[in-house]
DNA sequence: CGCGTTTATCCGAAATTTCGGACAAACTGC
DNA sequence: GCAGTTTGTCCGAAATTTCGGATAAACGCG
C-alpha cells in the first residue's frame, strides 16, 4: 500500500499541523508550500496522492488540480478550503478532484480520504504494471515464424536464469538442467553474453 | 467501467427516487427493500458497488457491511443515514465502509461518490483478473528443465496455431512458416493429434 | 461415383544440436 | 601470491532435427 501524500500548502502552520496528523497515522507527507515547490513531484509515476490548498499566493488549487490531471488522470487530487462555497466544490468535482474538504476538517475524516485515495492508487498502479507486462507476452506470442518464436522464448528463459544466477553460465546452466557446453553452445547461437547480466 | 449499484432501502419511496437520480445518471441500479432480498447479489465478484440504508426493519446497514466485507474486502458499501450522528459515522468507517452520506444528500454529491467507488471498484476487479492471467503464466514460466519449458511453449503455440486453423496441418504449418512434415515431425514428438482440433 | 485435394506416415540424407572432455585464461579467497 | 575454482572456447562423435520426396488412405464435392 501506498504512503506518499504530497501536501501542498501555503500556511506554516497549518501544513505542520497537517503533516504531524498524517505522521500520526504512519503516512509520508511531503511538504510543500505552493505549486512551484511540488510541481517536479506531480508525475505520471507518482506513487502516492494530492492533498492541496485552494486558496494560496502563486497558483491556486484549481491549477494545481489540472496540471496533474493533465499529468496524470488517475492521480488522485484532494482539495482543501477555508470557507465553505458550494459552487467551487462543484467545480472540484468537475474537473476531477477525488474529493472535496472543508477546513478545519476533522483529521479523522482526512486520514480515512487519503487512505482510500491511497488504495485507489495502489491498484491503479499494479494495474498498470501487470497491464505492460501481459502485453509484452501477448505481443511477442502472435508474430514471427515457430522457430523465431521458439528462440525468442528460450532467450528469454536464458537471460531470466543467468540474471537470477548474477550471470554465471554453470550455475544458470544447473538451474535449467543442462549442461553447460550445451547452454554455451545455446548462448552463442542466441548471441547472449554472459557478462551483461552481472550484477557487481 | 462499472455501473452497477446494489441498492438497499426499506422505503418504497426513496428508494425510486434514489433509483431515478442513478438511472438520470447512466448508472445501473438494482433496487431492493432489505438485507434478504439483497443478499444474494453480495459475492466477491460482484461487478459493482453497494448502497444501502442504515435503518431498516430486519437487519441494519452494518449487517448489510459486515456481510459484504466478509464475501469480499473491496467490495465498496456506502452507507445512508436519516439523522446525522459522529459516532454512527466512527463505527461505519471503522467497519470498512467506503463512504458515509447523510440524507436527504445532494444528488451531485451521492452520484459522485458512487462514481468514484465504481471506479475503484472496476480496477480492483480488473486487477484481480489479470493477476490470475499472470500468476498462470508465470507459474508455468519458472518451473522444470530449460527443454520441457520449451516443449510446453512449443507446443502451445503448435496448437495455437492449429485451432486457428481448424486442425488443418498444412494450413498451420503454412502459417508457422516452417515445412508440413517438419510440423509432422514435431507434432509426433509432442504427441499433439491434428484431429483434436477441428471445429466440426 | 470419380477426381482432385489433404492428411498421415515412412524414408533417408544433410544440417544442426547435444554433450563429454580438454585447456588456457580469469577470478576467488585465504 | 598462489592453490582451487570458474569461465570461455574448441573439438568431435553421437543423437536429434530438418525437410524434400514418395505414397496410401481419407476427405470433399460436383
Amino acid at each position: 500500500m501506498l504512503r506518499k501524500v504530497l501536501l501542498i500548502e501555503d500556511d506554516p502552520v497549518l501544513r505542520a499541523s497537517i503533516e504531524q496528523t498524517l505522521l500520526l497515522e504512519d503516512l509520508e507527507p511531503i511538504p510543500t508550500n505552493g505549486f512551484t515547490q511540488a510541481r517536479r513531484s506531480i508525475r505520471s509515476n507518482f506513487r502516492g496522492v494530492i492533498l492541496s490548498d485552494i486558496q494560496m499566493p502563486d497558483r491556486d488549487g484549481f491549477e494545481v488540480l489540472q496540471f496533474a490531471k493533465a499529468r496524470d488522470a488517475d492521480l488522485p487530487v484532494i482539495l482543501l478550503t477555508g470557507h465553505s462555497n458550494v459552487p467551487t466544490a462543484m467545480r472540484a468535482v468537475r474537473d476531477g478532484a477525488y474529493e472535496y474538504l472543508e477546513k478545519p476538517c476533522d483529521p479523522r475524516r482526512l486520514v480515512d480520504v487519503l487512505t482510500r485515495a491511497l488504495e485507489h492508487r495502489t491498484v491503479v498502479l499494479e494495474n498498470r504494471a501487470m497491464r505492460e507486462e501481459l502485453d509484452q507476452d501477448g505481443q511477442a506470442n502472435e508474430t514471427g515464424s515457430l522457430t523465431e518464436r521458439l528462440e525468442a522464448h528460450e532467450r528469454q528463459i536464458i537471460e531470466h536464469a543467468l540474471s537470477a544466477e548474477n550471470g554465471k553460465v554453470a550455475a544458470a546452466a544447473n538451474r535449467l538442467g543442462v549442461p553447460r557446453n550445451t547452454l554455451y553452445d545455446r548462448m552463442t547461437k542466441l548471441q547472449i553474453v554472459a557478462k551483461a547480466f552481472r550484477k557487481a
